[in-house]
DNA sequence: TTAAATTCGGGCATAATCGCGCGTTTTTTA
DNA sequence: TAAAAAACGCGCGATTATGCCCGAATTTAA
């Protein structure tokens, strides 16, 4: 079931408004189509005036005000993305936490409806709160890092009042004997946290943080449910995963 | 038996205000007709104002709402801000609500240095993360309403273990006889838990709104300390503030 | 600079959607 | 009850959107 053509461009419109550029092999990842669709909507939409046209995808017509700079999602952070919100079931209530790719996550939670969104990322937060119509609701916290992470005391306060059926958690290592690992300690507090209040957890890394050890301990691997990751993984280390029961989702 | 026409056809247009888009193909599997009927249907609606056709179904009609004046702070507005931030010294903590006058603040904020700053407003956070290095605390809590800020019970959670210097608050009514008030009804309960957390209470009225009553009561006037206005407010609204002993600052 | 990779644009086949007419069925009206 | 009007389903050709292929142009790496 296809989504609307129209509803497409819009998108995109939006995207590169809001991003300052986009690359057209993204796009095409992200709505699942080919990169000649993408290019057929970025010409109509420059003929209609919404964006300029440049190599590679497009950026907005006019210089938009400074601040932050073109943020590209990758292909790979796209897929993970996808992959993640087709595990998700309408009705649920889900954990997010901050990070790039968790933010991919909410961009493809559109589709989906009613659903309950904790966050402790502030750019989650504030994209599901503009651009989306479910309920959402923000852990407190002190923003740290450049993720723009809530952590601290308030936070973990908000946690032992929270529930949510799945945690989805970005990590920057993963491996056998050094277990799950971010590189901020008061994120890997807060992980903690968060491994108690889902019922299934969920932890997407980045397939060049595979096997590499952070420097906050979170966990031993065994904790997670499910780990998302690109297929390029290291096989052995997918196969010792798959071996204690974690469910692998390679994409 | 199948249903009434009309039935059918307001069913869709509900659809389509709810969902931002539907397809029409979805619509005859759904009502069980042809996509012929479903096209009548949305020809019919079309014509009456209610849809926009376009390629593979129909979206909502675009609304006209004040898409532009709202993206752009006007010249009182931001006069505000700026009188409110010449108010604050490096150092401070300073607490700031939700809503675009409490935005303008941030925004004015830029040069000062040292600051923690404390937020139920995620468009706030948002910003203050983005474009300074300041402290940044966030409460917890629901998003709700237009200007997204958090309340509930993780908010008021948060405040009981928070003190700040200054609580900057931006009302939708102030009024001798009503006191304080904004139109929320969950900001209202957060708004009385700010005015015991902050040494000096500073509310911001958009001049318009000086002599008003909104819908949900915060508490008397005299709890604010500080009272930012523009100068084109009643003179005698400002005068018997002056008497009661707040100060009154106008831009 | 050369070679490899990426991106672009055009052409073409396929599939989905559209508009229209026609005959049938259902509802409304006289 | 009978005639008129509206709604419905179906088939047809026309239009549009999409995916895939290939050669040219551009960027990147060696």
């Amino acid at each position: 079931m296809p989504i609307l053509t129209v509803e497409r461009r819009t998108t995109i419109a939006e995207l590169v408004a809001q991003r300052g550029a986009v690359r057209a092999t993204e796009l095409a990842a992200r709505f699942e189509v080919d990169v000649s669709t993408i290019r057929r909507d970025l010409q109509a939409l420059e003929e209609q005036g919404s964006l300029k046209r440049v190599r590679g995808g497009a950026v907005p017509v006019k210089q938009v005000t400074v601040g932050h700079s073109a943020t590209f999602a990758s292909e790979h952070e796209v897929r993970i993305g996808q992959a993640v919100a087709r595990m998700i079931g309408s009705g649920e209530t889900i954990f997010l936490g901050p990070g790039r790719l968790s933010l991919e996550v909410a961009h493809c939670l559109g589709k989906l409806s009613q659903l309950t969104i904790v966050t402790n990322g502030l750019e989650v937060a504030h994209w599901v709160a503009a651009n989306t119509s479910h309920t959402l609701i923000v852990t407190g916290g002190q923003v740290e890092g450049g993720d723009h992470g809530l952590a601290g005391r308030l936070t973990r306060a908000a946690l032992s009042s929270l529930r949510a059926d799945r945690v989805i958690l970005e990590l920057d290592g993963i491996s056998a004997v050094g277990g799950l690992t971010v590189d901020d300690l008061a994120q890997a507090e807060i992980a903690q946290g968060l491994l108690e209040i889902g019922t299934e957890v969920i932890v997407l890394v980045p397939v060049e943080r595979v096997g590499r050890v952070a420097a906050a301990y979170i966990a031993p691997v065994s904790e997670a449910d499910t780990v998302v990751t690109a297929r390029e993984a290291p096989a052995s280390f997918l196969w010792d995963l798959s071996e204690i029961g974690i469910r692998v989702v390679l994409t």
